[in-house]
DNA sequence: GATTTTAATGAACACATGTTCAATATCTTA
DNA sequence: TAAGATATTGAACATGTGTTCATTAAAATC
């Protein structure tokens, strides 16, 4: 099972192709590993080969937008220019840009039918994120739990994120920003 | 379509046994329709008449569970008598015997392959009591969208029960308490 | 208790799932 | 380029899904 077998890249390539096809047309829900196979025009058993179930499929891709969360928050500061930056802290407000640019996933992400591994792949992302400027930008109280006070924080932001996308994204990123901005404050006096 | 139908009662009660039967022995996801009517004795179109997949049944379930979390906010605050009530408003500090005290449950419902809807009727729950609270006892920058900031409140605290979770609820409920009163005395200082 | 209403059944259907296995096609590397 | 390695295929199989429909059984109502 050699990942750069040229057989290998071409099928999963082909399912790739397929599945983004499909999920043009409706819902990942409604769409059957035979389906894509047909369209992919790759055997069924070749698909059991390398997936498990469409969700894996689909994991690769995500796992493909969750590099560009991971590399907005290395490059620097240019999206935040137009914003206040006193305001709050340039990298917590970077996630509410990714969210808008893959907004078509997101979608996927969040609906009901879907499994919660892709929450916890958002999760996993952020609350990484989070921990690394908690250890590095903050000094903790040693009552505190990092692991704890980082998964609050991170998963408040998705609770940002939910009520976002249950208005379908209608609210513009900056409206996100204020809003956590705001939030951020009051804590603070 | 009569709820009251004794003849509806006793198949929906034949095909909850049949679940929670079929629960101690193997994951939700492992457990076919076909196989909860075969416990059941009951007919497998006569499932589809009453549900869609075999987790709108698990669904009927969590509802039950989620009236203990509303009762358990109305009720007067006796399993808090031990915490030092200065530290934290005694509502929020309920959710986490709540968890501890179903957790059988809430181990499917965090669990990486079922679907989101258990999710969000967990946080719809928290959310609505969150939203109660801060309607009621605090008085709001108009800033800030109520909607936005108990969303942020409400997945925050679920925040903590993943990583909670995660270490198979391993951590007393005491300490859990302890955590977020810390974390959410840090804002206010 | 008889009549009416309706839920449950069993059978059948087309299709999807997940797995196996020998035969074949395609890639790697020597 | 030939030889060996291995990914892909097609076929088959048992089982699950979701739906339909006439028949049967069990409720509700009178």
């Amino acid at each position: 099972m050699c990942a750069n077998d040229l057989r290998i890249v071409k099928t999963k390539q082909a399912l790739h192709n397929a599945l983004l096809t499909l999920l043009s047309e409706k819902p990942l829900e409604n769409i059957t590993i035979a389906e894509i196979c047909r369209v992919a025009k790759v055997n069924r058993g070749t698909f059991y080969l390398h997936y498990e179930q469409k969700e894996g499929l689909f994991e690769e891709y995500f796992q493909e937008i969750m590099e560009d969360l991971y590399n907005s928050y290395e490059e620097p500061y240019r999206a935040v220019t137009t914003l206040d930056k006193n305001q709050l802290d340039p990298n917590t407000i970077r996630i509410f840009h990714h969210i808008e640019r893959f907004k078509m996933f997101y979608r996927i992400v969040f609906s009901k039918n879907v499994p919660l591994t892709y929450y916890y792949m958002l999760f996993d992302g952020i609350h990484a994120l989070m921990k690394r400027d908690l250890t590095t930008h903050y000094n903790m109280h040693d009552e505190i739990s990092i692991e704890y006070y980082s998964a609050y924080q991170a998963n408040a932001i998705i609770g940002l994120i939910i009520q976002w996308y249950r208005q379908d994204f209608e609210d513009s990123v900056s409206t996100l920003n204020k809003q956590l901005a705001a939030i951020l404050r009051i804590g603070e006096k």
